[in-house]
DNA sequence: TGATTATATAAGAGTTTGGTTATATACTAT
DNA sequence: ATAGTATATAACCAAACTCTTATATAATCA
């Protein structure tokens, strides 16, 4: 199934946040939840929220609550998440910035 | 190669307009001078120009003057080049605007 | 040369974006 | 219940974006 090319636009116009596209970069590997990227971003969790209702709003993440924590995933139903999922093997991988978080013991580990 | 992850969020972000995206579409099939976008577009020439002055500052397309137009194509040196094929890919064909560009006799025809 | 056409650049207006702080909501645990 | 933690929303502001009009530059041609 195709989108419109103005569809396909707001797409990408999202995924060229700096702040966004490593978001979805880390997703690509493993979930994370608001408080981990509030963490690993050094900016405001409304700030954080805000980006992450973004991506969600068009479909490109799913949430999942889980105790007092809300974790957010790729959406693999999502009409472009295999085009999605090509743009970011072109991303460099971000995981070190999850390695600094366990290191630090901020990494959420939950169920 | 592989460019940062700002570098790369630099790219989506210019792709993540309409008008360009639908330039680069264009350009994935032929080269367009811009006052061929000027009429495509219904948009003005200033407009135009400035769209493609980004495209081309950040690489992704090419200038080449002919007579007294201005032609531009992709960059198919890039290094993005690959990636961006692959974006044009899930991209509806915008092939009836040159079209209708030809019936109406102003498709310049140069060389 | 001077007129015409094509393109680029400059300046400015209106809109959108991405952050902030303040506040509301929701869940957990004592 | 109440306190504490996690997240979302609202209001606001500064910066960035995308047009517009006006003007400059460059090429063609009578």
């Amino acid at each position: 199934m195709m989108l419109t090319i103005e569809e396909t636009a707001a797409i990408l116009k999202l995924m060229g946040d700096k702040t966004r596209l490593t978001m979805l970069k880390l997703l690509e590997g493993d979930s994370c939840c608001v408080c981990e990227f509030v963490e690993l971003f050094g900016m405001s969790q409304p700030a954080i929220s805000q980006h992450l209702r973004k991506l969600k709003d068009v479909g490109l993440i799913k949430e999942n609550k889980r105790h007092q924590w809300v974790f957010y995933n790729l959406n693999t139903d999502h009409p472009l998440y295999p085009l999605v999922v090509r743009i970011l093997e072109s991303v460099p991988s971000q995981q070190e910035k999850l390695l600094r978080l366990t290191e630090d013991g901020k990494r959420i580990d939950c169920c």
